[in-house]
DNA sequence: CTCAATGCAAAACCTTTGCATGGCG
DNA sequence: CGCCATGCAAAGGTTTTGCATTGAG
């Protein structure tokens, strides 16, 4: 996982237990996971994490900016790694991400929202459909 | 409501109720509902209206694709009228929409997206913030 | 009239929380 | 060692479901 994490969870006086490096490993490796799919591939590594401590460190997490929550257009949430700002392309079928360089947000859609007087907090885009993989198994 | 809708309804079989009128009449009024706020709209006007009720048609009106779940940052699952193809500002306090004028999908896009040999299904852009009126208030 | 849809209430799900115990720094 | 974090289990909130009844076509 990345050391930069670790770091950030020191600085705000919390500590580094293996359950939240697991949390942050499984992310690392996934991404657009549901809560419920986080705790159980953590539990497959460790059998005795309880599902209180994933969900609290997930919150946890959120909060740090360490993860995120993410958009997703079937409305059941899920998690990714917040390590980069990014865009992607992500597979319906094996969750698996492809990350794009590409972002949407530009002057003239800021000059679009100032026009409502809509002052921007954050965005989301998200491009969904069927990764090489699961393209052919379809 | 939509004319459009109720045909679609008939079209696939399906009945014309009061309450199937009273949620897509809800939602041509208000955007990004979750289900309770949707069910408790729907109270009020007709308080016999059950939870299950609600739900079930949600369920039902998102596959004929009347309606659709809409990404949200927070993990919140919510509704929106999907007559339209439409991104939108949303605000954060009010949860009301403005419709804007610009989609992100372009030929570029579809470009990269080929390159990683994806085949696209949908996508969703949304920017969240204040609008004119929650901005003040803040 | 008939079958789909509703209301009601219980169940199922997912997520959060209280509390005693354990373990990182 | 002290305090944060964990495990466990119970509580909370949202969504789904079974069943008898109602009502749209």
């Amino acid at each position: 996982m990345v050391d930069e994490q670790l770091k950030k969870l020191q600085r705000n006086g919390l500590k580094i237990t293996p359950q939240r490096k697991l949390i942050l490993d499984i992310l690392e490796e996934f991404s657009q996971l549901t809560g419920e799919e986080i705790a159980s591939l953590a539990r497959d590594k460790q059998p005795s994490i309880s599902t209180g401590t994933v969900y609290r460190n997930l919150k946890l997490l959120s909060e740090l900016g360490l993860i995120r929550n993410v958009a997703s257009i079937d409305g059941i949430r899920r998690f990714e790694n917040a390590s980069v700002h990014s865009h992607h392309l992500v597979c319906l079928r094996c969750k698996n991400t492809v990350e794009i360089d590409f972002c949407p947000m530009n002057n003239e859609l800021q000059k679009l929202a100032e026009k409502y007087g809509f002052q921007i907090a954050d965005h989301d885009f998200q491009i969904r459909g069927y990764c090489m993989e699961c393209k052919k198994g379809a």
